[in-house]
DNA sequence: TCGAAATTTTAAGGTAACTTTAAGACAAGA
DNA sequence: TCTTGTCTTAAAGTTACCTTAAAATTTCGA
């Protein structure tokens, strides 16, 4: 899977692409729209991410012409906070969705997921570990037979382990994939929503405790 | 991208086989269980595709057996529409999803795509001596079948050795590769851990003993 | 738009696990 | 046998993690 990031400020674009390659998707960047346009309109990308606020050509202008080809790749747009109401304009251009920064890399992820994911398939993969399960398109998180409620955090940062079952994930690596970019959170904090965790899927079920804390590491999932 | 398909019912298997090549899949079918076993033994797939309701060895067995092997190849199960309780016990045998017939070749497709997305290296790189196995990833140690716990010192001062297989590393050598750059222990600390791993890893079992001393030199592991 | 409820974040105290130190016993080589 | 390096043991010191609760923030319905 070839993913194109288009987007100006370097500290985000190789953040983008550093934690895109460890999903392993292939990723190239260009730094402004014209660079952007003209590799999309010679390679093919399975989807390009393309931030809107740009010299020398913005996203809109990158994504019409793109279209305007006949370009049918999936282009998700990165809109600043407070550019709601150009979103409308940004899809007119013909982009397929859109994300406001600043916004937390497992979000990213999941709408590429989105993206790449056929119409068709509308219900999606399943992350299970044991009898513990999570279906990332209908948001619903079992134990067994037991449908559990979680927080948007509690949720992301167990798809997070879901999707690395067995890898140790360090306070960091949460950190980076669960908040955005910019947020500045205590280690603490990860430990009281992996307590939380544990209070909602662990604690009252018999079976084994399914979170795992590795001393000194982080923390994984496993049967 | 090989997948192999399991499925008695030869109009379902041909189906599916058909449908997947024309995805430009490889596909090798089997019509049971036990012949479905053996070829995923002895041949890597990327995805095995495995009906739960067959002759001589049925799903759930087929899986927990690969399983047992050490073979972590993503594995769809594929169920009877009324078989839905019998889920939870086709995931706790290490199967990555289901898929209940009947269903549509789009949803498969699917399907198969998010279990190939899935990250497959996280039980990639195996650092290991004699019968024991490091898995830097899970952070998992082994010495034969029995899984070793290790504190964080133990695990860093193993994995030096691990990764220096043979070689004599001394005191000094260890210090500075295990602890930050300005600790100041005493050697005798050293030792101390290295009699915490022997007692973890070499005392506890028959086998020959991995850790040896160096008289004036150091400590190597080796078989 | 306001207020209540839910969620997220911060903070502090407790505890078990881990690390370090120290001192005496032991073993190998001269 | 003596010296020197290594091993063992246990106690003291430290740290990472867990728990709890309150403060801050966000969400959402009226």
């Amino acid at each position: 899977m070839k993913i194109l990031v288009v987007e100006d400020e370097h500290r985000i674009a190789q953040a983008i692409k550093q934690g895109l390659e460890q999903e392993s998707y292939a990723v190239d960047v260009c730094y402004d729209g014209e660079d952007g346009y003209n590799t999309a309109a010679n390679d093919e990308y399975d989807v390009i991410i393309l931030d809107v606020m740009m010299p020398v050509m913005n996203g809109f202008e990158v994504c019409k012409k793109l279209r305007a080809d006949g370009n049918h790749t999936p282009i998700l747009l990165l809109t600043a906070k407070d550019q709601n109401r150009d979103i409308v304009q940004g899809l007119d251009t013909g982009a397929d969705d859109y994300l406001a920064k600043p916004f937390s890399f497992e979000v990213l992820l999941a709408r590429i997921r989105a993206l790449l994911r056929r119409p068709q398939d509308v219900f999606g993969e399943l992350l299970q570990v044991g009898d513990l399960t999570m279906n990332p398109n209908s948001h619903e998180v079992r134990r067994g037979e037991k449908v559990v409620a979680l927080s948007t955090k509690e949720y992301a940062i167990l798809e997070y382990l879901l999707r690395n079952r067995g890898r140790v994930l360090s306070k960091n690596n949460i950190m980076t994939h669960v908040w955005d970019f910019d947020a500045e959170i205590l280690p603490n904090n990860i430990e009281v929503f992996i307590a939380y965790l544990r209070a909602k899927i662990d604690k009252p079920f018999k079976g084994a405790n399914l979170i795992q804390t590795v001393r000194g590491f982080g923390y994984k999932i496993d049967a």
